[in-house]
DNA sequence: GGTGCGATCGCCT
DNA sequence: GGCGATCGCACCG
């Protein structure tokens, strides 16, 4: 359909940008002059130098900011553990944008034919997964998304965060998100804003320069714990094959993509995998390989 | 509501 | 030169 066909070159060249994305990036290769290059002309990144100022108001400021030992935990039990901490971008204006997380999947790396890292397989690109835990994975993905991660123990290991419940600074995101939808398209809803891993990182503007920074420390991205968190009502998360790697045989099929039941931000919802495992048996939900790669971290038995 | 399809370009072989 | 951890839109029921 060639009407069509325009509409969609015409979405994905959307350049009257929000502040959003990517100077610093390397993505600024010179000769690009497609749809994207258009849109890294009116994209930066927000890292200015006037942040270093303000860092230790953050500190002060952040009782619930988790630090290194947080991440320093397995992959799989890693993803599990991002499940309702929240996610929060400071922007150069001081605006924080927060979201909750309620869906990750784990990449273990080595024998995890699905990680960008499988095999130990280490790139300029992947670098960030082998970094310390804790350090931001960024990449792009098609052409025209990003995708976050954060690295965890195990050699190239790392989880990928999905989707998050928008908390705080929706209007913002809202723009952001919008910057590169079709003109006249209706307003998202707030479940519509981060449901996905390419939209979250489009509505908290977390662009490709924030690749290899460490979200234990840096200040325009961190992770909270809730301040007032229901001490009654344990985390119900349903375990489920991974999104998008069909290709990979028998490690598409790992359980190890993670999400709070019933949740509407989760962007798609396994009614098989949430029959396998019932409410409230969810935790002890891998199966005997898949634990111990959990115990030994990245080190997977096949099946 | 669900499904099918094509955009786009960095990365890797 | 081929592929991809996605997305938004059009179409259908």
């Amino acid at each position: 359909m060639a009407g069509r066909k325009r509409k969609m070159l015409a979405l994905a060249a959307a350049p009257e940008q929000s502040e959003s994305v990517i100077k610093h990036s390397n993505l600024t290769d010179q000769k690009a002059t497609g749809p994207l290059s258009k849109l890294k002309e009116h994209i930066t990144c927000e890292n200015a130098p006037h942040l270093e100022t303000e860092q230790s108001h953050y500190f002060r400021n952040l009782p619930h900011r988790l630090g290194e030992d947080f991440f320093s935990q397995p992959c799989i039990s890693l993803a599990k553990a991002f499940l309702g901490k929240v996610l929060v971008r400071r922007r150069a204006d001081g605006t924080e944008l927060r979201g909750r997380i309620v869906e990750t999947e784990a990449y273990l790396g080595g024998e995890d034919k699905a990680s960008h890292s499988a095999g130990g397989k280490r790139t300029e690109r992947n670098t960030a997964m082998f970094m310390k835990p804790g350090t931001i994975y960024v990449y792009p993905i098609y052409g025209i998304y990003l995708c976050m991660n954060v690295s965890s123990e195990g050699e190239g290991a790392a989880v990928l965060l999905r989707s998050l419940e928008p908390l705080q600074g929706q209007p913002i995101m809202r723009e952001l998100r919008a910057a590169r939808r079709k003109e006249g398209s209706s307003q998202l809803k707030d479940k519509e804003l981060c449901n996905g891993p390419s939209k979250l990182c489009q509505a908290l503007n977390i662009a490709r320069c924030f690749d290899r920074r460490d979200l234990a420390s840096d200040p325009e991205v961190w992770l909270e714990t809730e301040p007032d968190p229901s001490p009654t009502k344990p985390l119900d998360i349903v375990s489920a094959p991974r999104i998008g790697i069909e290709s990979h045989g028998e490690w598409a099929k790992k359980p190890w993509r993670f999400y709070l039941r019933g949740h509407p931000c989760v962007s798609i919802v396994n009614k098989e995998a949430e029959r396998q495992s019932l409410s409230g048996n969810v935790m002890n939900d891998l199966g005997p390989s898949d634990v111990q790669s959990e115990t030994g971290q990245h080190n997977v038995k096949k099946t």
